[in-house]
DNA sequence: GCCCTTCAGTAAAACGTTTTAATTCACCGC
DNA sequence: GCGGTGAATTAAAACGTTTTACTGAAGGGC
């Protein structure tokens, strides 16, 4: 029925059409074109078919960003990682954060919001000032996490990917403890009666529960614990360095519990300069089941998180947060797994 | 000096401030302090210094959504690919496009814009109907990419990371056919004679590259194209169909050419089950050199394509795009490089 | 002294939505 | 017939910026 509408049919060399060239052509006013956008007021089946008519015809969208002003909501959400990035990027290519990238991406674009990837930099603050968002996912934020300082300040909703050292907010947990004991155990049955964990300098929640379980479970296996701390920021360098030291003093070891994967390629180094063998004199463990893991000689024994149904949580936790709806407590992922390889005497070739 | 200031101190129940509060406070008007921000115009340097002070004081943060409606630019970029997700996603992890986000988000976040990640969906124009972006990277799009379709019908400015089959806009190149060209001398090289070439089905320009390539090279070395082509949707299970196929009707076979590393997956799991050896039987090269290239069993020998550096390229370019500067010529990334592993007989263990 | 230009700043309009308060209208019970 | 109730709609205000057009003031050349 092209006959005499009040509505044009469509500006041409015009820019995009607005809520009001909607309303104008489906003979409403703009708030009810609003509404029926929204569906947060009733509006008359036949006039909502109007308008749906309309909206067909100019081929209108809204512009998000005048929606976004209105509501307050930009319909996007951050994913910060604050690891040194001498750990995070390297030849792993931020896997660890990637791989939930992904996921996470996937989710929310399943509820309508973007996916905004801030990789480590050195400035959040600065870098984040013109970037849009409603709320942030955080993975394994350290104590004094300059992410975390700066979203608390200004009060953005944020959901952390593994158990901070002072939850103060909403968190899935990566199961720290649970992933210690089992990659302990696991090197205990692999036939290891005297190795080291190798952990960061940095104050991270999963290093405090490591240290602790680890301690635990060898005294309760009557054998003596030796705890290595080096500097993340060198990453592989210091590890190779701080495995070799460890070698001397302690002749007998045979294995190393090293979860940073960036830290385990570094033992690996240390490991054959050293003339040991991996898995027959030395075992090795990490935790990350990324990249480096994988493609060592010998390939690593690593733990299956299930980081994509983290992330799934963990974004979901996060919309439920914004949209402020009555925050459930946030579900447990599945339980991590060992992914037994070569390194500890596992799996073939 | 904490004197009788106009402006109030720092309204601590109330809501963010806004420009209009660091005018007031500052002494000036709301529009000054935009071209203080915006340096889009002159303003004096006491003044300048006076309003500062008010951000400072006031933590003022600009209102993206707000800017964002006056500017239309949303700050922010959206990385998509349409790759069909059994080849994008599963065991490789969206590897390739998550390589090229990893750089691309760091490079963008030097020019103050974020990146949005858009992972492979079924319905692209529903998803980012809420999303709003000032431009697109297009991973490798095929001929008749719906996001392609999508973006050019909303003249979004977009830069493809790989020449499209009908280039219309910017693209960084791929350089298919010197890849392809790379990875058939050094199947020649390692002694292949009988080598299919194995792509997919879908219209993309490196396809087209890579067969033409692939025939030139053979002709030129007197030996015989063939050409498989195989439904990238299916993934593995095809491929590895596809190439038991091959062998029976060619048993002199001792070679495949590859490019995509999800087919190349199959087509091993295709050899180990007819009984051939790699490389002793068969040589095997692929292009991307990803987590699946580097953990088969054994290694594939793969090209390296520098996508750090592509990625930096191809944002660059899109922001000037964006920005309306004059469109200087994309320039052209690395030499792809072969990185040579056991599947050709060569590298170590 | 006069005209012109430049400089620094301002008031007000504009951007495209959503939301609030008001309005119309029909219907209902009595 | 009347006040009351509820549903559907509307007019107008609001959101926080940027931009446009305007205003003085200061200076320069003659």
């Amino acid at each position: 029925m092209s006959d005499s509408e009040t509505g044009k049919p469509k500006k041409p060399g015009g820019k995009r059409p607005t809520v009001v060239d909607v309303a104008r052509r489906a003979g409403v006013s703009p708030g009810t074109v609003s509404n029926a956008l929204s569906g947060k007021r009733r509006v008359d089946a036949e006039t909502r078919a109007r308008i749906d008519d309309a909206i067909r015809d100019l081929d209108y969208t809204p512009n998000m960003a005048a929606r976004g002003m209105r509501t307050g909501r930009a319909n996007t959400i951050a994913l910060l990682s604050s690891m040194p990035t001498a750990v995070a990027a390297g030849a792993s290519k931020l896997g660890f954060m990637m791989e939930i990238a992904a996921s996470a991406a996937l989710t929310a674009l399943s509820r309508d919001v973007a996916l905004i990837l801030v990789p480590p930099i050195d400035d959040p603050v600065e870098a984040l000032r013109n970037v849009p968002f409603d709320g942030a996912l955080l993975v394994e934020p350290a104590a004094d996490d300059r992410f975390l300082d700066l979203l608390t300040s200004r009060a953005v909703p944020t959901v952390a990917v593994g158990r901070p050292a002072d939850p103060q907010g909403p968190f899935v947990d990566l199961q720290y403890e649970e992933t210690a004991r089992l990659m302990i155990r696991h090197l205990l049955a692999a036939g290891a009666r005297s190795f080291p964990l190798m952990i960061g300098v940095s104050q991270r929640r999963s290093y405090a529960d490591f240290e602790r379980t680890y301690c635990a479970e060898l005294s309760r296996a009557g054998l003596v614990p030796r705890v290595i701390r080096v500097d993340e920021a060198q990453g592989e360098t210091t590890a190779a360095a701080a495995i070799l030291r460890d070698l001397e003093r302690n002749p007998a070891c045979d294995g190393v519990l090293v979860p940073v994967d960036a830290l385990a390629t570094g033992v690996m180094v240390g490991l054959r300069a050293a003339g040991r063998s991996v898995p027959r004199d030395v075992k090795v463990i990490t935790r990350y089941d990324g990249i480096r893991a994988r493609t060592e000689t010998p390939p690593l024994t690593a733990v299956d998180l299930h980081l994509d149904r983290v992330a799934e949580i963990a974004t979901l936790a996060l919309l439920d947060l914004i949209e402020g709806v009555a925050d459930s407590p946030v579900p447990r992922p599945p339980r991590p797994e060992i992914v037994a390889r070569l390194s500890t005497g596992h799996g073939g070739a």
